[in-house]
DNA sequence: GTATTTTCCATGGGATAGCATGGGATTAAA
DNA sequence: TTTAATCCCATGCTATCCCATGGAAAATAC
């Protein structure tokens, strides 16, 4: 799954390696699909064809009619670059994704677990005081869903996942 | 698939290049279909011969005194055009759809999965914004087929695609 | 614990093939 | 004969492929 954030740069020839950990959560995959954020979030979206495998059998779920389905393939579909890894893992980002993101030549990875957002270090940096304060001003609400997940057992052994040998 | 989008233009002889994408996604074949798009969108819709093959059995499932059968037909099959591509991927569009999408030097191909579109750019840019803002309004919409998906199993595996070790 | 080796990762850059584009030549239609 | 469509070749550009380098982390040996 995509972890963590990796700051990194686009090279002379504006490629940017993909940081090996999303390399391994892509599955081995060379393809890489990226997107502006559809959530409107000022950066790109990105995965790997699991996560298009996934969009499209949402789609086809779909009623053909459904307006709300032309907006969501527009959204992902239409909207996203089809990139192809070379061997050593590195991609080049389209000018116009590059644009919308805000993106010169710095850039942050932040994985999200089924998928991994890209931002400019700028922007990566408000957003990340804005959640931390959404954070702080929702403990409680937070409470609720922890409570839930508990209740349903889902924590089981996990206090004692391996370590005592 | 038809992914992306790809912004062209006419070359003097009324000639403009299929992007090299959509012709691999078109799987090698020459032929390319197009048509005013079927939804009533002001631009036009083209596929390849599995597209059309598709179309056909839709056609053969459907019984010959239904109504919707013959609109069906004249939407697809006797609205569109059969081009062929130059060895070098190109195509020349019919003068007649060019006007019907309002396309006069620059266009815009828009892929859609299993089928792609063609714009001028000042609609595909009038339609891109009505679909974003569509898409925000209507995040709650969408819950339902993804909540469906879910359901379904969909993502099983999805966040850890080789697992975790 | 320290030193050495091995592996993996990020980065730079040269060579090459594929792509978009322009235009001449040939063939078919009016 | 004129007009237009098709075929074919030429060109610059860009993306892709491939190899090389330096360094960090992990594994192994001392």
């Amino acid at each position: 799954m995509f972890v963590s954030t990796h700051e990194t740069s686009l090279d002379s020839k504006g490629r940017v390696s993909v940081p090996a950990s999303f390399r391994h959560a892509l599955g081995g995959g060379q393809r890489v699909f990226l997107w502006p954020a559809s959530d409107g979030s000022p950066c790109l979206e990105g995965g790997g064809e699991a996560l298009m495998k996934f969009y499209q059998q949402t789609l086809a779920r779909m009623s053909p009619n459904d307006p709300a389905r032309r907006a969501f393939m527009h959204a992902i579909f239409t909207r996203s670059a089809d990139l192809k890894m070379d061997d050593n893992g590195r991609v080049s980002i389209p000018k116009s994704l590059l644009e919308a993101a805000g993106i010169e030549r710095e850039l942050v990875f932040a994985g999200a677990l089924d998928r991994f957002h890209v931002w400019s270090p700028e922007r990566f940096a408000a957003f990340d005081s804005t959640m931390s304060a959404q954070l702080h001003s929702s403990q409680g609400a937070l409470e609720a869903p922890f409570q839930a997940a508990l209740a349903a057992g889902a924590l089981a052994g996990l206090a004692t996942p391996e370590g005592d040998k």
